[in-house]
DNA sequence: GACTTGACCGGTC
DNA sequence: CGACCGGCCAAGT
């Protein structure tokens, strides 16, 4: 396979950690801007190098984060002041606009 | 080298 | 709104 580029890999790391505190952006943004083939790319990066990364500011696109990290990553991104409506968070507010 | 797993997405029913 | 499906891509077994 294909393995993903240490560039595409910092692309990922620079944009994640590009978002300003108080807004989201979705996996698929990220994948888009970074030139990745598709989000599910993104969600790797996170699952295997998201240590040093504000990982909970990256939500799916239906605007609730996985299910394993929903509660910590909601209550996180509440203490930036993004507040959720009943668990999920309202993307036509807090999405972050990625570089055009 | 085939099969499964997973922090996804969009369309359809 | 919820469930199902196909497409997507990399890693682990």
């Amino acid at each position: 396979m294909a393995p993903v580029t240490d560039e595409q890999v910092e692309a990922v790391r620079a944009l994640v950690a590009a978002i300003p505190s108080g807004r989201v952006v979705t996996y698929g943004d990220i994948a888009a801007a970074a030139g990745l083939s598709s989000a599910r790319t993104v969600g790797w990066i996170m699952r295997t190098d998201s240590a040093d990364l504000p990982w909970y500011r990256v939500i799916a696109a239906s605007g609730r984060p996985a299910p394993h990290l929903a509660a910590r990553q909601l209550e996180l991104l509440r203490t930036e002041g993004v507040l959720a409506v009943d668990g999920r968070v309202p993307l036509r507010v807090y999405r972050h606009r990625l570089e055009i």
